[in-house]
DNA sequence: GCCCAGGAGTGTG
DNA sequence: CACACTCATGGG
């Protein structure tokens, strides 16, 4: 079925292509594909229209893909007070149509368990692979997420072979940790209570605790810390230290709306990397 | 072949 | 608490 919504200021390729999720693709034609709620979406942008096609099940369609792409922030408002870093604030209008994505919470979980130490490409793969192996089936080529139950079926050494690598044992071990009732009272707690938790599961240190809490809870005040954040920092900064060290100054300096400016920077500092161009630069 | 990757766990000073 | 070392492997 075919649906259509409107988000204002939102660059799907910006928003899609950013690394925060790793089971999006762009075709050749230039859309958009990946699974939500168990369907096949496809996106393409029209100006500030987001259109697209998903495949028949559940309930409304346009509400799934408009939380998805947390079509309800208020990105003018939020711009509008982190430009009080003036470090970001020159370049901060052409990050706009970077939003930060919802993703399913088990979902995302696993994902940045697998994401430590490897590159995105990587990532995707192992993400993929996880999915053609132990979801569901819902079109050609394409799978659902794998459950906790179904992925549970998995041990570490099925998933080592799927390359993993030592990121097998962790997830096999999430698995058996986590049962139907943990999942959902996380999704009540705040970030502090949220990210204490998950730092508690193996594989979970403060960066991984950090994406879970944003890109899967939606907790905008979390700002995770990965090599290119740190080279953001030392670079526009000055700021070196400790995860402990770097986390407390970007509190400070971004409040509630770290997560958005960690993603502006993060994607600055990876552009900048690959000669792409940079809008935020020291002085 | 080489270097690097959206780090975490463990042991040591 | 802060550092050093190890972990397993593929992508560019």
């Amino acid at each position: 079925m075919r649906f259509e919504l409107e988000i204002a200021s939102i660059d799907l390729d910006l928003t899609l292509g950013c690394g925060q999720t790793f089971r999006w693709g762009r075709g050749p034609d230039g859309n958009w594909s990946g699974v939500l709620d168990n369907r096949v979406i496809t996106l393409r942008q029209n100006g500030s229209r987001i259109e697209g096609e998903a495949t028949p099940g559940g309930k409304g369609v346009d509400e799934i893909v408009l939380e998805f792409l947390r079509g309800h922030d208020d990105v003018e408002k939020i711009q509008r007070k982190l430009r009080r870093d003036p470090v970001i604030a020159p370049g901060i209008g052409r990050m706009k149509g970077l939003r930060i994505v919802k993703l399913d919470e088990w979902e995302c979980l696993i994902s940045y368990v697998l994401a430590t130490y490897a590159n995105i490409p990587r990532i995707m793969k192992m993400v993929d692979s996880l999915a053609s192996n132990y979801g569901q089936r819902i079109a050609h080529g394409k799978y659902s997420f794998p459950d906790r139950i179904r992925l549970s079926k998995a041990t570490a050494k099925d998933l080592a072979k799927l390359g993993l690598g030592y990121r097998a044992k962790y997830i096999e071990e999430v698995c058996k940790r986590m049962d139907e009732f943990a999942l959902d009272a996380l999704t009540r707690a705040s970030y502090e209570d949220l990210r204490k938790d998950l730092i508690e599961l193996p594989g979970v240190g403060d960066k991984v605790a950090d994406c879970v809490s944003l890109f899967g809870f939606g907790k905008l005040e979390s700002f995770p810390i990965d090599l290119w954040i740190e080279r953001a920092l030392k670079r526009l900064y000055d700021k070196t230290g400790t995860y402990r060290r770097l986390r407390a100054f970007a509190a400070d300096r971004f409040g509630e709306y770290a997560g958005y400016a960690q993603e502006y920077l993060y994607h600055n500092e990876r552009m900048r990397a690959r000669d792409l161009g940079c809008v935020f630069s020291e002085e």
